[in-house]
DNA sequence: CCGCACATGTAAGACGTTACATGATTGT
DNA sequence: ACAATCATGTAACGTCTTACATGTGCGG
């Protein structure tokens, strides 16, 4: 099996894998579930990308297959070249970050919402992060469990990043305005509902 | 120009421009100019894809494009099969939101990093957070500079959003402890780097 | 002995980014 | 006249997701 001597494209997703078989071999189903459990929170995973990944630093050299195990397993090393590729890419500047948060074009179009609809969404979404934040929460509590100076600061502190975005999250939602939710009261006065559909739209009609 | 009648596939970067349409027709150009503007800050667009959506949504019936003008300026109005199509798409659950952010791979794997070296990154990206809180800042004192009832509610719910995830971060970095970061100190002592590269890993031997 | 979780992989397409090519208009 | 900005678009590529196909071994 001879390593080709295509330059290694790095790509942020495979240089991970990478990093987790610093720790010793893994199978690609093991990769995915640690990936998903260790950085699943900021840097998406997919099952597929993980096996195509393999299969491609494995023809680069970056990695190697051991022999099939009993379900078919697959265990991946990582290889001398892998460890100087991965210190490469990680030495390098890591880009901005991107978001893509699909309930804020809902929030940003609300206006076009009949009323109580974004409120239903902002609901469903707060249970999603609290369920996280909960999750969060309780890995928190048993890595200050355990004895000081076992625990790992990394690992600790990409904790607190989501636990801290999670926290924020909620309490952005708790903070917008009633009229924008729009929801609808259950007892006593009738709400005022104002706002009807194409209220106070300037017509801006640009040549 | 026959409308084809293919199912409109919803892609949710083409629901934004046509929810930026409702305000009146506009050109690709200007288009990825107000995308970056009102939603750059949690859905990236590029002007690539502007046009291309653009030119898909023209072939579904969604848009019509006007008369070329001046600079072969193109302006796109919404259509009426466009407002619905933007109002179905609206009213459908919002996906979960997709977070990737590199730095935090590298603080992950921080311990691979000579000394200093993340110190020195985090310091970078918090130059670039720090921009974008003022430029957040100065957005909302305007946005609240306006006569009371005058501003979006929902353009500013989305504003305080990105005024709070850049504050979070902030805090964030803030609070990462010294270890991590491992900032060589100026004088004095000299720094005791305890840290060998592999120390205190448990290896870990998956089958 | 049967269903579920484990495990690997392919295929196809949607989505996104970067770079390039081309030219018009405006301001200096 | 010249540069900067406006403006449109294409090409090429890389990345991500979804769905599918296939089979193994463990536990009840």
């Amino acid at each position: 099996v001879s390593p080709t001597t295509e330059k290694a494209t790095v790509n942020a997703t495979a240089m991970s894998l990478l990093g987790f078989l610093h720790d010793g071999p893994q199978t690609g189903w093991s990769l995915v579930a640690t990936a998903q459990r260790e950085i699943g929170d900021f840097w998406s995973v997919t099952q597929s990308q993980v096996y195509r990944e393999l299969a491609t630093m494995a023809r680069l050299g970056l990695v190697e297959a051991g022999e099939r195990g009993p379900r078919d397993r697959r265990p991946y090393a990582i290889t001398e070249a892998g460890r100087e590729t991965f210190r490469e890419w990680l030495a390098a500047e890591p880009g901005v970050e991107t978001i893509r948060f699909p309930l804020l074009l809902t929030v940003l179009f609300g206006r076009y919402l009949p009323a109580g609809r974004l409120a239903a969404f902002v609901e469903g979404h707060r249970a999603i992060h609290i369920g996280r934040r909960d999750g969060y929460l309780s890995s928190l509590r048993e890595l200050e469990a355990a004895p000081p100076g076992k625990a790992d600061p990394y690992a600790l502190a990409t904790l607190r990043f989501g636990l801290s975005y999670e926290t924020m999250v909620l309490d952005w939602m708790a903070a917008l305005p009633v009229e924008l939710t729009g929801k609808p009261r259950r007892r006593g006065a009738a709400q005022s509902r104002g706002r009807s559909p194409s209220s106070s739209r300037s017509s801006r009609r640009p040549a």
